[in-house]
DNA sequence: GTCTATACAACGATAGAC
DNA sequence: GTCTATCGTTGTATAGAC
């Protein structure tokens, strides 16, 4: 899996998709009983919430707005959700279950760390692409959970280090990677990784692709972990590294 | 200047300076006539402001809470400030003047690309520890601007980088900087950057201190623009960079 | 210069007709 | 299953006493 095409091809995150899962993991909550109804109706009330809450935040946004957006009206809107703090647990939960298992399928099966280095922001790269909204919408809605919610959220995030950081702790001690902090270094690719989403706008302007970001990340990535350039992972003092 | 306590002698970012700073610019629109009594008032709303609004959103944050928080009554609150929208205009433009000179004098006499690309990545990395709540608000509330507001934020984000691309471009035709592509690596570094205000909690967690993410992110900088490893700008694929 | 009291709009949420 | 009409609450903002 090298390109955007290849990865949709085998992961199928079409929106109809996605709420076709949301629906069944949520379906007692969801007072419409007919399944095509509800479907159709799930999903322009996600796509409705996402444009909106992602246009000047989701506390901006008011029922009434996404009423009016969603073509349903305020009553039909609560036979689907309970209340307006569900709807943003429910896309921020099912996100993260949802971004968990993609990054888990993209990297069975392949060895090695640099391999497995690749192919992972690679994923994580074309994922966020595709779900842009969805991604942009957790990040700048996070605040609003509850505790334990929020906790999650950051669990999340600290997984997804976890993962680089692990790849990264492979390669060093398979003689491949620079002896640099796994974790500082992780939390660097996981923050290069967030920009794609977080600033769209940017990316647009300057007209690149998923695939020329992925690859423009590997490649400082590999510099990052070239083993033959330093020899201390302690950092070292007035940019003497130049 | 290579470290925090450095940057600190040097330039005061005291919250007294930076108010004084602020009120000396819109002096006009506050009602209160008396300096030291309308200083003192300014400096408590704006630390509630951030405080309130760094937890749960600017949105989120009612005025009562405000006033609450504050020590202030409505009505006292009302001759400092038009509007609730006002007060967030107010923090993020004067951010963005304090950012952009703090770091033009940081950079004015520092010679040669490499010394500085550090003494860049080191002044944003000081300058947003100790405002980290101005500039997380700064990010998160920038949707809640109007049209030409927010546009001004991006050109501030735009400008940062422009700063760092402008480097890379002079080590490059200086010889001492990989032929990478200028405007995605400065991106990649602005993200790296905003990372340390934007998670505040992680890097806390990992008892990392400003100066030693400053280091890791000039070690990592160093590397990615190491003029020895790679001679091709445009990306490659499948990972074969490692 | 600061307070209390209040105006008025808009919010989330629900009840009951269809 | 969806609608309209309406509830009670809470928001921003202001007027006028002190």
């Amino acid at each position: 899996m090298h390109t955007l095409e290849d990865f949709k091809t085998q992961v199928d995150l079409s929106r109809k998709a996605i709420c076709e899962d949301l629906y069944a993991s949520c379906r007692d909550q969801i007072q419409v009983k007919k399944k095509p109804t509800a479907l159709r109706n799930l999903e322009r009330i996600i796509d409705s919430t996402l444009e909106l809450a992602n246009r000047t935040g989701f506390q901006a946004m008011t029922l009434r707005d996404l009423s009016r957006h969603s073509g349903l009206s305020m009553g039909a809107l609560y036979s689907y959700i309970g209340s307006k703090e569900e709807l943003v647990r429910l896309i921020q939960e099912h996100g993260r279950h949802l971004s968990a298992r993609v990054i888990y399928d993209c990297l069975e099966g392949v060895e090695g760390p640099a391999a497995r280095m690749a192919a992972a922001i690679r994923a994580y790269v074309y994922l966020t692409h595709i779900l842009q909204d969805w991604f942009y919408f957790s990040f700048m809605e996070a605040r609003h959970l509850g505790r334990e919610q929020m906790e999650a959220a950051l669990q999340g995030d600290l997984r997804t280090e976890a993962t680089f950081a692990g790849i990264i702790s492979d390669g060093q001690r398979a003689g491949l990677f620079a002896d640099v902090d796994p974790h500082l270094t992780a939390a660097a690719i996981n923050a290069m990784l967030q920009d794609w989403y977080l600033k769209r706008w940017k990316y647009r302007r300057l007209e690149v692709t998923p695939d020329q970001y992925a690859d423009h990340l590997i490649n400082m990535t590999a510099a990052i972990l070239a083993a033959d350039m330093r020899a201390s992972a302690s950092p070292v003092g007035g940019g003497a590294a130049f």
